[in-house]
Order: C-alpha cells, then structure tokens, then sequence
DNA sequence: TGGTAAGTATGAGAAATCTCACACTTGGAG
DNA sequence: CTCCAAGTGTGAGATTTCTCATACTTACCA
C-alpha cells in the first residue's frame, strides 16, 4: 500500500468519479491517493483499516477470515465502489481480508481523523445507505440466477472476474468453495477448457486465457439483464 | 392494511424492540401500529409504499416485478426488519411487491411526513447502514453457503420459512425459480417428503407438516454457523 | 532432515438435477 | 360457454455434480 503524490491524477479521479458528491463539504484536501499492487493487501486479517476506501481502478476480493483459522472467498469488487465502509461504521465488526486482484487506486480518507465527521454528514450516510441497499438488491438477483448456471458458465464469469493480465491463478480449493462446488468436478471442467482450447496450462498454478471470445459468451447469459 | 389502535401494545412492542434507539429524536407519538393478514400485500406492485415499516411479528416475501409482467420471488423477511427503506432512500428505486405470509405486526411511519426529518436523522441513518450492511454480509454467507446444499436440505428449510399453521401452500413454479431448481426436480423431491411421511398432501395446493422434526433436522445444516 | 498439512491431480461409480415430451386441470377473458 | 394461458403431474434418458479412494507435490516446522 502506497500514497501516490500526484494531486493532478487525484484531482481528475475525484472529478471523473464525482466523489465530492459524497460529501456534503469539499473533502478534496483531506482525501488521500493510495495505491496497492496486485496481490497486495487493502485490509488485512483482523487489523482495522485505516481508511474509509474509495476504489477507482482494479479489482478486488473479499475474504472471511473463520475462527477455525482458515479463510473463505466471499465476494468481488471493482469500481465505483465503498470498502472499508462496515468497519466505519461498525467497531465491533469481524475481522476480514481484502486482497486486491489487479493493481487498485483508491481515493481514500484516514478514518480516525474523519470518521464523527462523516458519521454526521447526511449526505454522506444517505449514499452509503444507497450504495449498500443498491448492492444488497444487485446481490439477491444475482445469487438467485447464478443458481440456474452450470458450473462451466460461472466459471467463465469467474474467470474472467479474477483474471490479470490474461492469467487466471486462483487457488482451486478456495474457487470451489466459492462457487459452491466440489474440488474435483471445478478440475473436471477446469481440464474440459484447456481441451477445448479456452485455456493453456502454463506450469503447476497458472492458466492463460486462450480464447477469451469464447469464454465471455459463457458468461454472458449471466451478466445480461433477463429481458 | 389495518391501523390498530392499541396504545398499550404499541407501546410494548416499541419498548420491546427498541424502537426508539433507531432515532434521535422519541418517535412514538408518530408511529403507527399495522397490521397486515396473512396473504395481504404490504407493498404493492408500483405503488410507493406510504409508509417506512419495521416488522415486529409475522413473516413476509419480496417480489420482483419484471419488465414482462411476470414477478419473481427474491427474498424473505422476518423480524426485526426495516421494509420499505428503499423506497424511502430513493425515489427513483424500482417498483416491487411485499407480502405477508403470516399476520404481520408492524410499527410504522408515514413517509411524506417525515421522510425529510428522516433523512436527516444521523442516528436513523446510521441504523439503516449498519442494517443494510449486517444483511447484506449475511445474505453474501447464505448466498455462497446455500450452494452447497442439496435441494432436500434447501426445500425443507424453505418450506418452514414459508410455512403457516402448518401448512405449506407456494406455488410450484415460482418455488422452482426461486430455489433454482427445475419444476421437474422439484415435484421429485415434493414427492419424495410426501413418501417418507414429512408431508400429507391435501388437495391439489396445500401440503400439511407431518414430520417437522425430520424437516428441521434436514434444514438445521444451512442455518448453523460454520464452527 | 524428516514429517505433516495443504494443495494438486485423476479414476470410477453414484446421486442430484436437467431437458424434453406429453397429459390433465383450472381460472379467467371474450 | 369456450378457449387459452398457466399451473400441475409424470416418465425416461441425458447431463451435471458429488463422493470416495488414492497419489504426488510443495511448503513449512520441529
């Protein structure tokens, strides 16, 4: 995690992405540019976050870390998007990782500093809550269709969702427990894509996306809006 | 929709629920007590609610209604739950329906009137985040638990969520799509609990709880927390 | 240096679930 | 009253996904 000096670049993000309307006063000056590479981590295991986080670029995801020690994939996250935002309002709220997936920036605020004052700015409160109840909405449909998905259609959204730089290396435990499937069928349609040429195999862990064509029209019965 | 005049139970329930806590300001003198029978809608279709709800007894589903006409079951709410938050968030939020599945109790707050003092309400506020952000993390769980589920386990907890005085009385189809699940497996797996006695089917609609023991064992893996 | 836990990998049979085809019932709309 | 759409119901074969068993590799720790 790194503060980028370049008030011009910060100034165009905050312009591009209106993050002053988030704020019922100018939050310009007091907003950081904070910048974590891919694999980093934004928020680690049980450590709060010292930042409200504002997500303008990359990817991210989102783990649980369970009491037993080990750890759950929950959930994706690109821009324009809030993190951090449970911890500020929520002190006793459990601990979390999140790891960024490509390179991210972030427009942020220290929350020590900001944190009474943007608890008591309406307007700030009113788009968290909008943003949260917009996320939720999206979240249900979501989870509801995903159900009807095979598990090569999800993946190729899946793939394509964590995918950097044309390589997928997630962990396969972990992607099939969060696609909710079992370890041995994720590596049956895993190796069913490399047949097929969708996928090259590059040593023990990487797989290059060969065919990206292909795999969005896979997904993209997800994605789209029922009509 | 019935506005009951009972001030003691009114007062009781907002004491019970500490309803008061939600705001800055003491509510009670505004807030109403309603009450919706069983099968009546709470929200209707494209009509915006008139009222800011907080469920304190029954059972309720959201549907969606899509562009077609047809709806879609998307959620289900039990209490303490803020309904109609949405509507009171943003104005321009899509039109959908709620229902009762049992006699619902609610304390309620007329919209119109008060929305603008809501609004500005930072304690209120800041319950509606906190709210939507705890339901939102536990609806994400659910979401990505649910998966690894097989349908008896998910019917059989859907059947006592939906439930009422015993008797299970959805219809198959939205069911079906709700659960994700082909109409043809559910029907299956419908006959299979009537088969081994968990169900009596009555009529062509209704099937009444002969074994909630057996469907609670079933359902009890999908509600417990992972250790 | 060896052991152990976690991740990767593959086969085979079983269970869950889907698709399609077809028939019957029911409740409105005209 | 008739027709039609939507819901209900059932069979059979195909596909998806699971479970279990079994190896091999890697990282790390004592």
């Amino acid at each position: 995690m790194k503060k980028i000096l370049n008030e011009h670049l910060k100034q165009q993000l905050i312009s591009d992405n209106h993050f002053n309307d988030l704020f019922s006063t100018d939050m310009s000056a007091k907003t950081q540019l904070i910048s974590v590479p891919a694999g980093g981590y934004i928020i680690e295991n049980t450590k709060r976050p010292a930042y409200l986080f504002y997500l303008v670029r990359g990817k991210a995801k989102l783990y649980d870390a369970q009491s037993n020690g080990k750890t759950v994939l929950i959930d994706f996250f690109t821009p324009p998007c809030f993190m951090g935002e449970m911890e500020l309002l929520d002190p006793d709220s459990e601990p979390f990782s999140m790891q960024a997936i490509e390179d991210c920036l972030f427009l942020a605020l220290p929350i020590d500093q900001y944190q009474n004052q943007l608890l008591s700015d309406t307007i700030f409160l009113r788009h968290i809550c909008l943003y949260l109840a917009h996320k939720e909405a999206r979240d249900v449909r979501t989870a509801s269709k995903n159900q009807s998905f095979t598990l090569n259609q999800r993946l190729a959204a899946f793939i394509l969702l964590t995918e950097h730089n044309g390589t997928y290396n997630e962990r396969h435990t972990q992607v099939a427990q969060y696609l909710g499937v079992s370890y041995r069928h994720l590596l049956y349609v895993l190796a069913a894509f490399v047949d097929q040429g969708y996928l090259v195999k590059h040593g023990r862990h990487d797989y290059q996306i060969a065919n990206r064509e292909k795999l969005m029209a896979l997904s993209s019965e997800i994605r789209n809006e029922p009509k």
